[in-house]
DNA sequence: CGTTAGTTTGAGAGGACTCAAAGTCTGTGG
DNA sequence: CCACAGACTTTGAGTCCTCTCAAACTAACG
């Protein structure tokens, strides 16, 4: 995704170039700075980025505290899902870790997609599911693993991310306080 | 789905009466006594199926426990989605707590129907927003809920499955020990 | 260069675990 | 239809992991 969008998307489904063309031109490239917000809690998600570059991550506020659920890397969808779907306010945040660049489509012309061309229907079910079993085995690691071994099966899985965001925001992607993060990493 | 399964195949895409009954021919309808297997680890999962009646778990072994992934009730998918979809090895059990009614449909028969009407396509694609919705649900809760705020939600939303599952895998389902979940009933 | 955000360290509390044993339920064979 | 074996659940005691609260330290930003 780094490279171009366009292998990106005839690596889901075979696309020819004009199809590619035709519907590329309802995409937009946008910059988010960092710190900055490409979707805000409270708002509908009214559209989907494909993160080109840089770094994001979603994270809402309960009990006062923030909660980190995602980290968005290049080829990682940001998007507020449930938001996006079922058109309700978003429960999450999606906020810039540094500045980066993403390929946006509106809800609208995503749909229109979907129902010209069953391609597009293949691109979406096709990314869904990649995101369905990356969250499972997240489900399954929350569940059984213990918070030393969330974090080293985290550091080979995303180093990006280690080197990049905050301390704070990773203990709590982990299910973790900052200072049990911290010890951790300590005795290494 | 209880029902008619017609009726839940429409309310995912605008089928027509005679491409439902086409693509009905490719579905079989099984039963699954208690405690036999739909699918069993280290077997390519092949079908799909749609639970109609009974109850259901994914479940795997792992450090000589088994460790329960899901229930599946009336109206849910049976399949393991990761086994299905790469088509490698699955990793978990998926066994009937009680006898149950499925209507299956193998993985070419599904992809057949992906590629000849776009409808299907987008089931898949609804079907699997769905789960993982769900899925990403569990994520949260599992990372930032105590033991007993999870028995109480799960207490809500399965209220079926208390009654009929095992509390071993009631407990495993929710991440916590079978004596941890015993001693957060009786302090009710 | 000061202010604020982020990280580390410490001490104590509490939740969840393990191991062990007793109690209860359930299904199968006689 | 009963009795027993095996599965499941409860209870107890002790341990360990992770949390909270507090304070010191460090890094980052304007």
């Amino acid at each position: 995704m780094n490279t171009n969008i366009r292998d990106f998307f005839k690596s889901l489904a075979p696309f020819n170039d004009t199809e590619l063309d035709n519907a590329l031109e309802l995409f937009e490239q946008i910059s988010i700075k960092k710190n900055n917000y490409f979707n805000k809690a409270g708002l509908i998600s009214e559209k989907i980025g494909f993160v080109n570059e840089g770094l994001l991550r979603s994270f809402f506020i309960i009990n006062n505290r923030e909660l980190t659920t995602f980290f968005q890397l290049p080829g990682s969808i940001a998007v507020s899902l449930m938001s996006f779907l079922q058109r309700t306010p978003a429960i999450e945040n999606i906020q810039a870790i540094e500045d980066s660049q993403l390929i946006v489509i509106r809800r609208k012309d995503l749909y229109d997609l979907y129902m010209n061309n069953w391609k597009w229907q293949q691109v979406g079910r096709v990314l869904i599911e990649k995101y369905y079993i990356k969250m499972e085995m997240r489900s399954i690691s929350l569940q059984n693993q213990s918070a030393k071994e969330r974090y080293h099966d985290f550091l080979t899985e995303y180093p990006e991310v280690i080197k990049k965001a905050p301390q704070n925001q990773i203990a709590s992607f982990l299910g973790i306080t900052p200072e049990t993060l911290s010890r951790i990493r300590r005795l290494n």
